[in-house]
DNA sequence: GCCGATTTGTCCGTATGTATC
DNA sequence: CGATACATACGGACAAATCGG
């Protein structure tokens, strides 16, 4: 639903950038507003989405230069809420995924340090293996808010538990943060994952809220080194 | 050099959050006006930073709700062109620099793979291991635009060449595009880090432009796992 | 379930400041 | 110096979501 003007502009301006259409820089904005009709701050607010996505870069009083540069090896979804394996998780068609572990439990000490869930509250713990073209490169450690995903199934979490709480309970995932960190391995990381030799993981923890601001998920994903690869765009607003 | 209002604001309200002033919601973007005497639009711009920052969430219709946790750990730089190691690096008094290679010369084909950077253009070549607390926790990798990065001396690299770049050469950092792996280790790698019996470590690569949209430099940092950690806040703007 | 008040989201137009050329 | 282009800021209008009565 691109109910928003200026993501729709963000959108065609992003697509010609992708095919080169603009190289050195944009249009002026004032040319932009012409173009799309609009007003300088929608322009200004689609440009804005470009450059968080390391497409653009404006410069006071010169102009906006593209420094897009193409990926040749895969597709990845920019810099949100998915790293490289995941996208490949859900783009690919030979993927698979494997529950090792589905239980409902009740937060204890122990898990609440890990998670930040309250001690006493109600939640899913589920352990999966994902396999990319047979191989098996992730183990995804869930805990979810029993109150918030509710009814879940070993049924669901054989699919997509992400599609059954965006479009089923139609909850709207709004902020995640995330902490990455390269762990040792442990037994089960051994036993389940493709390592190559490697005796570390690539981990990533997600903290996960809802449109209430309710932290309502934690994943910690530990991924096998060998597909793994996460993009990010940092820009300066240093004011300091 | 704060010299606007929006990011004076969202100072403010950040600290206010911090010191736990604000812990459920903000005020109303109307209340925040009349006491910050500005418009709207002002009040939204720094409400939009301390979102990016994972600070709060909007929520339509309702209000901004705040999702800050402390970290009780260790202060790391707000998500963004520091990892947890290198702001590490940057903080601690004690930290040391060992320049292990410092080179000029041409990009062949090999370098010009590894960096984006043309065949034939000069740069400097720089290897350096990093200490925290008498350790060796990282090494770095750097490659510099040789016209860019002027007179680059292995003294300067002892240092910060941060520090060089934009104080004495005042070249304007804007964006860094970053790509994170996880890498088995490489013989400078086992001699050089303290690795803890891990046979990986966390790859940080960095390109870095300058305010003409040039990629000046290229860094490979090696961390060794125990000491990495890296953390980022993303946001859905999906109205696809 | 409806209505009205509140609150955030989008969009517009204008004015002024500042950096680049 | 003037023209151009981006940056900041203001004010207003309407839409859309939430909540309480």
């Amino acid at each position: 639903m691109p109910k928003s003007k200026y993501f729709d502009i963000y959108t065609v301006i992003r697509r010609r950038i992708e095919d080169e259409h603009y190289t050195d820089m944009l249009p002026s904005e004032n040319e932009l507003t012409l173009e799309f009709d609009c007003s300088r701050n929608t322009i200004r607010r689609a440009i804005q989405l470009l450059v968080s996505d390391g497409y653009v870069q404006s410069i006071h009083g010169k102009g906006v230069m593209v420094i897009y540069t193409p990926y040749s090896k895969e597709q990845y979804t920019l810099g949100k809420v998915e790293s490289f394996s995941e996208a490949a998780v859900r783009n690919r068609t030979d993927t698979k995924t494997q529950v090792i572990l589905f239980s409902e439990l009740t937060v204890d000490e122990r898990i609440r340090r890990r998670t930040g869930f309250e001690n006493g509250v109600q939640i899913y713990y589920i352990q999966r293996v994902r396999y990319i073209n047979g191989e098996a490169v992730i183990i995804d450690h869930n805990y979810f808010l029993k109150d918030i995903v509710k009814d879940l199934t070993e049924d669901i979490a054989k699919g997509s538990i992400y599609d059954y709480i965006e479009n089923t309970l139609g909850i709207n995932i709004v902020t995640t943060k995330r902490v990455f960190t390269v762990q040792k391995i442990n037994e089960k990381d051994e036993k389940y994952l493709n390592l190559n030799g490697c005796n570390c993981v690539a981990v990533v923890e997600n903290y996960t809220y809802n449109s209430d601001g309710i932290m309502f998920e934690v994943t910690q994903s530990r991924h096998s080194p060998t597909y793994f690869e996460f993009h990010d765009v940092a820009t300066r607003n240093n004011k300091i």
